[in-house]
DNA sequence: GATAAAAGTTGACTGGAGTCGAAAATAATC
DNA sequence: GATTATTTTCGACTCCAGTCAACTTTTATC
């Protein structure tokens, strides 16, 4: 009967994300302890420690689990065929709301994904990579339209686009952006870095430039 | 003999601080704990908690002080007329430089700068204000000599420079830049920012786009 | 300069994150 | 199915950030 451990391990790994999540949800990240969370969990607190590194990575695995399903969506349910502009804002505008549901989520997930610790770096070139697999295919097929210029290296391009996002972020941290501004402000971002901050000679066509 | 508070209290946070980079330097942010600190400061624990909220605060307050300094000699010895796209290469770069000297401190100080604690939102606001101040002037300046356009938000160009400054950070601590690549690295986004995206009919006039 | 009020200092104490070695559960070998 | 090896679980334990109420020093008032 090979295999129960594997079962046991996928199911506590489960239980402990679950009551994670509600305790997490209930009374806040810093107000729930391990020991507390381990007895919802039905488990040792030593156990967890065998499944996350620390605390904050149960958090950090919850979030990215859910960015991943978002991903997933997003790539079925994507048109390619429109303009790219539109594409980003509406890829970036995704994961701004889901990520913003919870402020205190948010912030020790984006200070971990923007500036990691050494030891979870391997995690977390994986979960770029991911993002580049959905990311270029669109930004490929813009640069096939004559949208974005092909003399730029995709990995810049999506810097450049990423970039921006963590900005937006941080600006509704810091109460510059709110959440019902955050969508304008990342389509103009997004639009100025596309137009340039250099005066153009004439204006660009305006194709995907207008803001819903 | 009115003022022997203050004096002393002077005193005792430079006390802090200067045992603090010593020990942190030596042994690390984690590894020195608050008790270890009180004691070469000749103080004890509790009073710490008079001067900082949190440990992360005195490293914190450290940063921004050491930023602080750096952006008074930028600001006296900055040419205001050569190109905008190297001036604002050569500001960050010595952020960039100052800041990742060690990379314990970066990423606390980063994590701390980018997605602030709510109880920090004060003090976060009023560094941003002294950058606005530093950079308004600059962009004005340029956009007086047609170097940017004058159609956007001072707000937002700042913002779009930021947020490509936070990309390469990011990208330092994930890897994919290198200290030596660093400079050629931001040359680029910046002039990415600047050009736009969008394939111009023309080519732009090379005046301060080409790297060093 | 005596007294009261205010500000600053202190280390014993609390609570919780993370460790560790012993014990239990599972798998492998005969 | 008995025995050995390996993996997993566990909670008592360690260590440390941050608190707090008693205490000391400075300032204000008369």
């Amino acid at each position: 009967m090979a295999g129960v451990r594997e079962t046991k391990k996928k199911e506590t790994r489960q239980a402990i994300m679950q009551a994670a999540m509600t305790l997490f949800s209930e009374k806040g990240f810093e107000q729930t302890s391990i020991e507390a969370l381990a007895k919802a969990a039905g488990i040792g607190k030593g156990t967890i420690y065998g499944y996350f590194q620390t605390k904050s990575d149960i958090l950090y695995a919850f979030c990215e689990d859910e960015l991943e399903c978002l991903h997933q969506e997003l790539t079925s349910n994507a048109d390619q065929d429109i303009p790219i502009l539109q594409q980003m804002v509406s890829i970036y505008m995704a994961e701004f709301n889901k990520i913003t549901e919870n402020r205190e989520f948010a912030r020790l997930f984006m200070q971990q994904t923007a500036f990691p610790r050494d030891v979870d770096l391997d995690r977390h070139l994986e979960h770029e990579n991911n993002y580049f697999k959905l990311l270029f295919p669109l930004l490929e097929k813009a640069q096939g339209r004559g949208e974005l210029r092909i003399d730029i290296d995709l990995l810049y391009m999506t810097g450049h686009f990423y970039g921006l996002y963590l900005l937006l972020v941080s600006a509704w941290f810091s109460g510059r952006v709110k959440t019902e501004g955050a969508e304008m402000a990342l389509h103009t971002l997004f639009r100025q870095a596309i137009e340039g901050l250099y005066p153009r000679p004439e204006p660009l066509s305006n194709e995907g430039n207008k803001h819903a």
